[in-house]
DNA sequence: CATTAACCGTACCCAACGGTACGGATGTGT
DNA sequence: ACACATCCGTACCGTTGGGTACGGTTAATG
């Protein structure tokens, strides 16, 4: 009872656990609270507003997260580490495999850049993106959007060029134009308010569509 | 001397002239201040620091702009009518003349979103994008970033079409595949930080090489 | 039961900033 | 020369929100 008590708890109740970067329960409520509020309304994502939604207290958001700041980093860290998916990796891969990939690729894509949740992040990162101190919220907004979903895809395009279903080309130079294909102004219209909303089923054509302009390019030619 | 003297000056030192949104020399002046202030940081963009820069008094930016936002939204609008340029127009148009269309395009594309000023004008515009009242920030900069480019490029794009150098297609969604291949992640990578930096070669190279992959996607095929 | 630690709620302090008011200077038209 | 308007500089006010301090409560530990 009194060596396993610690387990029950899920952790210990410090922000600083056996992992440096570990939350407590009350902690994520904490975080989901503020990505609450920052959907809500940017503009009124003031301390005391989170302090009153989660039922906690100024003082503690601060001995938890030291300051405004950090409690912002915190969040977008945290809901980074939500969304986290396993890299693909497959030796062998037909066209029609790829084809699976890539439209899954830009439909997840899309389907992530065109929700709330994303567009309230980006736009926190892009206003903070010269931060004083640590490390800027865009950095890790980068970290985790564009620079993990890039090497996820990569690997796939590179099965494609050594099974022969693509030619010969630069992985990263390839990925940024499926990026651009399947994206497109989409992302940049709706940060800046234009109120661009896409359906599951135009997500779904968009992503077919790139997905067959990306082969128009980088097809290995017919035998 | 008495006559003429009012044209000495340019307009009318009133903020509305003959025009509603005509702009004294001197507001313009400020205006180009706080343009300033906005690209060297854009957190200290505050009244106070405007005035004292501009030498002139709190009192008159309000009196002229109304309120901070006003002052925004001028200064958005200020800078939007300097970079107006003229529609593209040519009934007649073949492939080279086409393709010198489309790397002008995309090199004034890529040379605006990545300079100093477009980066700051747009940080601006996507924080506020949801304001009170008037016209949003985002509405304008689409306005004249997004919305102004497309009908000045498409014309082009239309009589390249009857000219049967690019097969038949929708020029809305041929343009937006253009920005695609042209700016790709390059826009949103910077605006979260990331120092991608693009020398004039650079961008050269990238403007040929999206309107290279747009004639591989929409040529019309060799007769 | 006593001690300790975390934490909630509230109140408080302080700096920054948006917005306003006023006095003085400059310039212009009559 | 006089009236009038614009505008600068400065001082001022009110609010907001980040950050801190403190008392009261709960709960785990010995």
């Amino acid at each position: 009872m009194l060596v396993a008590s610690v387990d029950d708890t899920g952790e210990a109740s410090t922000a600083i656990g056996s992992s440096p970067d570990a939350l407590s329960e009350r902690q994520r409520e904490v975080l989901d609270v503020t990505l609450e509020l920052l959907i809500e309304n940017a503009a009124a994502l003031t301390m005391i507003a989170v302090a009153r939604r989660a039922n906690c207290s100024k003082e503690t958001l601060y001995k938890w997260f030291g300051d405004r700041d950090g409690l912002l980093a915190a969040t977008v860290r945290y809901q980074a580490s939500k969304v986290r998916v396993e890299p693909f990796e497959a030796n062998t891969i037909d066209k029609a495999k790829l084809t699976e990939v890539l439209e899954g690729f830009a439909r997840g894509l899309l389907s992530i850049l065109t929700s709330d949740m994303s567009v309230a992040l980006n736009r926190l990162a892009v206003s903070q993106s010269e931060a004083k101190g640590g490390t800027p919220l865009g950095q890790i907004v980068l970290q985790n959007g564009r620079f993990s979903t890039g090497p996820r895809l990569k690997p796939a395009i590179a099965a494609g060029m050594r099974a022969g279903v693509l030619r010969p080309l630069d992985t990263e130079e390839a990925f940024r134009d499926f990026y651009g294909l399947a994206v497109r102004d989409t992302q940049i219209r709706i940060l800046l308010g234009d109120d661009l909303r896409l359906s599951p089923k135009d997500i779904e054509a968009e992503a077919q569509r790139a997905t067959a302009q990306f082969f128009t390019l980088y097809a290995a030619p017919a035998a």
